[in-house]
This record gives C-alpha cells, sequence and structure tokens, in this order.
DNA sequence: GATATTTATTGACCGGGATCAATTGGCTGG
DNA sequence: CCAGCCAATTGATCCCGGTCAATAAATATC
C-alpha cells in the first residue's frame, strides 16, 4: 500500500491561460483589500487569476472562519454547483483576473475546449483539496505550517542560492484560518521553526527556507 | 455578509446515472471489503456508484489516516488530475459500480454530455469539500458528529414518523477518521446525543434522530 | 518624525480531545 | 450455550494547542 504525498512533486503549475475560441470578457482589476464576491452572491462569472493573490473564506454565525484557500496565477476561482457562490473572495494584493461566463460550464454551450480546461482545472482543485484534507485533520501544527510553506514554495518559491524564498501576501491570521490553528500558534510554531534554523523570516511577509529538505520531511510528517 | 450554510440543504441528490450516448462498459461489483483501487495505482477507469458505500482513505507514513469521502450512490468515485489515484478506495457494502474510461475526461474525445456531467460532478465534489474544510477546521467534535450525521441524513436518511432514521456502514474508526477525530471521541460523542435525547442508538449501525431541529442547530454552531 | 493603530510575538494558564488501559457488548463458529 | 474475537464503550490521565493578557514590532496617519 503506498503512502500520500503532495500531489504536485513535478511541476508547478505556473499561470498557463485557459484556451479558448471564445470572444473574451476584458480582464478584471482588484485593489488589495477589495472583494471579488460575497458568500451569497449569484455567481455570474468564474475567474482565471492572471497576477496576484485572492483568499477566500467561509464564516460560521459566531465568526469561526475557515480560509478555503488561496487563489494563485492559474488557478480558477468561483467554482459553483448550483449557480451561488460559497465563500467570500478578497484580493490580498493588486490582482488583475479573466473572467468567464457562468454559461461556460454548461452542457452544450461554449467552447468544447475551454469545457475540457475547466474540468482539469476542477480535478486538479480536488487533488489539491484532498492534500488538504490530510493537513487539517491529522497533522500537527508544526506539519500544518511546514506543509503551508512548501505548498507556496512549490507554486511561487524563488531560488536564492542554496536556499528558497516565499513571498506571504496573507497576515498571520488568515495562515491560521488556513490550517485551523489560532494567530497564537501560527506565530509560535513561526518561531519554533526559526529556532531550529529551518526557515529565516526576513520581514513578517518573506520566509527564507534554510533548509528545505528538513521542512519537506517535517511536512510529510515522517518525524513526529 | 453571509454565513455558511451546509450546500445541500434543499435536494438529496440521489442516484442518477450519467447520461451518454456513448457505449459502456459492463457494471463492476463489489463485495464488503473488496478495494476497488489503491493510491499509486494508475486511473484508467472512473465509477459511478450506483449502489452500495466505498471508502476513500489516505495514509501518512506512520499510519496516520484520512477519510477522504463516502462514496454513495450517484456519486462520481476515482478523479485524478494527473492519471493518478491518491487515494485508497474500499467497498463498505456489497457495491455496483458503472464504470468510464478514463479518456471520457480529456478534452476532445468522449461524450460532450457525459463530459459536462463530470464537471457537474466534480463542482459538486469541490462544494461538499469545502463544506467539510470548515468541519474539519473549526467545529467541535459533537457538531462534526452532527454535520456528519445530518449530511448522511440529507442523503440517505428515512421518514420513521416524526424522526429520521440513518444507516451507518462504516464503522467508528471510519467516522473517526473522516471526522479527525478517535474512535474513543466519536464513542463518547455519541453516548452524549443519546444521553441528550437528539438521537437513539439502535444497534451501532443505525441511528435515528430523535431531534432532527436540535441536531441541525447543532451541525451549524448554533450553540457551542 | 511623532503618534496612533493594527499586527505579531511572547507568556501564563486552561481545557477539549488524545492517549493508554480496562471492560463491555455483539458476532461467529463450534 | 459458550469460547474467542473484534468493535465499541468507559475511565483515568496527559498534552497540544486554545484562551486571555501583556508587550513589541510594523504600518498607517498626520
Amino acid at each position: 500500500m503506498f503512502v500520500s504525498l503532495p500531489v504536485q512533486t513535478a511541476a508547478p503549475v505556473a499561470y498557463l491561460p485557459l484556451e479558448t475560441s471564445q470572444p473574451q470578457k476584458a480582464e478584471t482589476h482588484l485593489k488589495p483589500g477589495a472583494y471579488l464576491f460575497y458568500e451569497g452572491d449569484d455567481m455570474e462569472f468564474l475567474y482565471q487569476v492572471t497576477s496576484g493573490v485572492l483568499r477566500l473564506t467561509r464564516l460560521l454565525a459566531d465568526g469561526r472562519r475557515q480560509v478555503i484557500a488561496f487563489g494563485y496565477p492559474g488557478d480558477i476561482i468561483g467554482f459553483s454547483s448550483n449557480g451561488i457562490h460559497h465563500t467570500d473572495c478578497k484580493a490580498l494584493t493588486d490582482v488583475r483576473l479573466q473572467p468567464f461566463r457562468r454559461s461556460a460550464l454548461e452542457r452544450g454551450e461554449g467552447d468544447r475546449i475551454l469545457h475540457a480546461a475547466f474540468l482539469q482545472a476542477a480535478l486538479r482543485e480536488i487533488s489539491s483539496m484532498q492534500d488538504h484534507f490530510m493537513v487539517l485533520g491529522r497533522k500537527s501544527a508544526s506539519e500544518k505550517l511546514a506543509s503551508f510553506l512548501c505548498m507556496l514554495d512549490e507554486r511561487v518559491g524563488t531560488d536564492l542560492g542554496a536556499y528558497r524564498s516565499v513571498t506571504l501576501p496573507m497576515n498571520r491570521a488568515d495562515i491560521a484560518d488556513f490550517l485551523a490553528l489560532t494567530t497564537e500558534t501560527v506565530s509560535r510554531t513561526f518561531t519554533q521553526l526559526r529556532k531550529s534554523k529551518i526557515i529565516a523570516v526576513n520581514n513578517n511577509h518573506t520566509v527564507i527556507i534554510q533548509r528545505p529538505t528538513a521542512l519537506k520531511g517535517l511536512a510529510r510528517g515522517d518525524c513526529r
């Protein structure tokens, strides 16, 4: 029997515009802090992120919050099965988006190539959500943060000699609500990773991964 | 700003065979305990569950386990973005399945209607996975179990006068690994729901929901 | 550049759920 | 009906991460 490895081991899915022969709607822009849609809104469009980072969240009545995903360039945002958005979506940075009409999802209508691209995007999203189930359900605080940093590194990390550098457009509370922790625990865990020389924190939004292999091992849960 | 409600409030998605004009492969049968595929297997087919219940799991190296989903009639099982299964899949009961070639997912090939149906199924799966993120990340043990029982009730619950009846084909360990708890906590939480007269447990695989509204309230996290 | 405000860190303490261990209960096959 | 086995329950204790509170650091405002 096999054992879980992060799905995206090989190819980081960089931004790649969806192929379509359809006339395209003009690109949308968002300033940091702006909302693209709210939970309960009718879903008119879905979007491919061209540049920037978005945050998708859900709330419980008493204010408990779960970050469902961060939307990075290449990602498709706004999938819904019943035409209503089930998350709030907020821009964390300047964001550019390519909108697609909801009808592009419906059968019969729209461009066949585009349709297939949406299906592929949906399948990738399911894969990464499955990964995240394991993170949320069965990993410790340090394993969670390590998994998060590795995931970001694979997506958007840059080389820095022997090290890697990752930019975090989100704040500690966003990371906490993504990993189902508190800001305090996220902060303590950052400190712990810093003290064990696995990472260094330049400013609060830039992490240097000093020991990528150690971080990956921690993320996989090799050691407890 | 809106607040999370379970996505499937209205229509329980009963079994509905996918529409296709393609020649269909013969139905597959599985005995209880049999595996449909393992993590790491090449994905040759995906399947629609005709009858019975399947369990999808992932493992960490040290044995920690997460149940990713239970597959009920109507569900599509075996979605993968890269042609490799990322979960183990086991039959919990007698299971009948309609297989579809993997190529049915690929662009250009295959039946357009079927393709659209897969996309719809993928979107529904993403929705229900988003629901489950909130359950895993932000709900207490009793809220988790209540959410689980409500979800099953909506899918496969039956009327029983003023009450509802739900069959649980999975054991306590499966429920625990789905909700990211331990068997002990699941057991204690069942006892607690029993003592507060919200549910009754006939035998270990049949739950009577005596106070459906209270259970739903608990599931939503209305009270803490 | 001084002040106000938000965000992050650190500390002390607590508690929900995990862990470890012991029964109990339900099946299965004799 | 009983022995054997596995699943489920219950009890005792522990610990990781949450909570509450107090700085400290970063960012924004003027």
